[in-house]
DNA sequence: CGATGTCTTGAGCTCTGTCAACGGGCGTGG
DNA sequence: CCACGCCCGTTGACAGAGCTCAAGACATCG
């Protein structure tokens, strides 16, 4: 799926496999661990890895569990602007802007790995792959919101969630894990406020969702959804553009 | 406003100036001509860089002039989904897909300097200052890209186009230009495309900042607008806030 | 000068936000 | 153990922001 256009012949393991975006994820922190001065830390739900004030130093990395990052705007305008798998990096804005510019909250216990910016990039003159990885993760967090920007701004509400359930179950099927069974580790309140809606829209996306069987409620909770068939969101995403087909009711 | 933590003492010059992000707009070219193979072309206002589909190779940025991209996704979407002025990079999201994903156009006569992804890294290793503007670049388009998220989600129509063009007009003024009479080089419909709106709601959202006294038309048409007081835009975002007082009328 | 594309403005309608009521789960404390 | 409060989620009724459709004014270009 991601080429790697960076391997040379001469570069270490990791990150060369192509079989999906996952490919470096186990490798990128064996790189880590390897190669450059990283550390490793536990986290638990709610937890705060660093807030958007901090000065920039370190890039984190989610090992297990997974995270959001919260923009706070000058105004007072709160939004969750990304959710963070296993692999994903963290901190990233932080290189330009010079502190983070977003609280980062643990949505799971887990653990996180994070390097000094410095480091890394020391670390990576030796070591290319390290910086290979450091782009390859730049690149894929701007493609995300790239694709995120797409579905705000030509996507109706309800579309926007099941994208956004599109969203979830792609991003576990690139780490190997099931996708019949996701477990939304958000309020509606923080999905709407992810997608620029309200939380009873979100609410009612999925009641709508469900009645057209594109999902289902698990018996453990309504923040547990099956999706019998991720194709089916897609189909459902496409036929609330056309102007004649909508309404599944 | 940028602090660049990738300077060391042996680093060439350039991307060491702290005056802004345009500090080192004009180095990065210097950098770039001098330490990478790299190579220049003029443009006119709707030629294609390179379209979305073409084999990710080279990265390009502006000199001169500006250029927008525009994402078309698979059932047929299409989105502006940044405006590039001079400096910026493009292709970015290229790094991680393999291909761009993006098509972009020029939108007036000017400059693109571009180089092969592969051989900027090459030349990175003996240069690391061309690897911070690589990095710079990136997480710039980041920050960039979570500003959109933001104004999307939070804001009423009528706040983002006022957005917007604080966000044109700030452009300008990082890159020492003027910033008291824009000249927005697209469309009613470009802009209400980026901005997840139509082109009537940008028009009609235009009209009511002129009534206040936000801007102003220019006689020489509907699309160079006057910013007297950049700063009324901000005013008059933050007042669209507040659940009391909207409505400039 | 007509043709085309762009911009503005109005009128009506729809989607989604707002406000409100209600039910369920869970932890705390009596 | 149950009662209570709190948070979360669902659903309904209503209102309003923004979209759709339509008409007309301008500008540009051949």
């Amino acid at each position: 799926m991601y080429l790697d256009f960076t391997q040379g012949p001469g570069q270490g393991p990791g990150l060369n496999r192509q079989s999906g975006a996952a490919a470096g994820i186990g490798d990128q922190l064996d790189l880590l661990a390897t190669h450059a001065p990283s550390s490793r830390r536990l986290i638990h739900a709610g937890e705060r890895l660093y807030h958007a004030v901090d000065r920039f130093d370190r890039l984190y990395i989610v090992g297990t569990g997974m995270c959001k990052t919260v923009e706070v705007s000058e105004d007072g305008r709160e939004q969750v602007v990304a959710v963070h798998f296993k692999g994903d990096w963290m901190g990233l804005g932080g290189i330009a802007a010079g502190y983070y510019g977003c609280d980062a909250i643990a949505m799971a216990t887990g653990e996180v790995w994070s390097v000094r910016y410095k480091e890394l990039i020391d670390a990576g003159s030796r070591t290319p792959a390290l910086l290979s990885a450091l782009h390859l993760a730049m690149s894929r967090e701007l493609l995300r919101k790239r694709a995120s920007m797409m579905a705000l701004c030509t996507l109706p509400a309800d579309a926007r969630v099941a994208d956004f359930l599109r969203y979830w179950a792609d991003a576990l099927a690139e780490r190997g894990l099931r996708t019949d069974q996701i477990t939304l580790r958000m309020t509606r309140a923080e999905i709407g406020n992810y997608l620029g809606m309200t939380l009873e829209s979100v609410s009612r996306a999925l009641s709508r969702l469900a009645r057209g069987d594109v999902i289902r409620f698990s018996e453990k909770g309504r923040r547990d959804i099956e999706i019998p068939e991720v194709g089916a969101l897609t189909k459902f995403i496409q036929r609330s553009m056309t102007p004649a087909g909508a309404a599944v009711h």
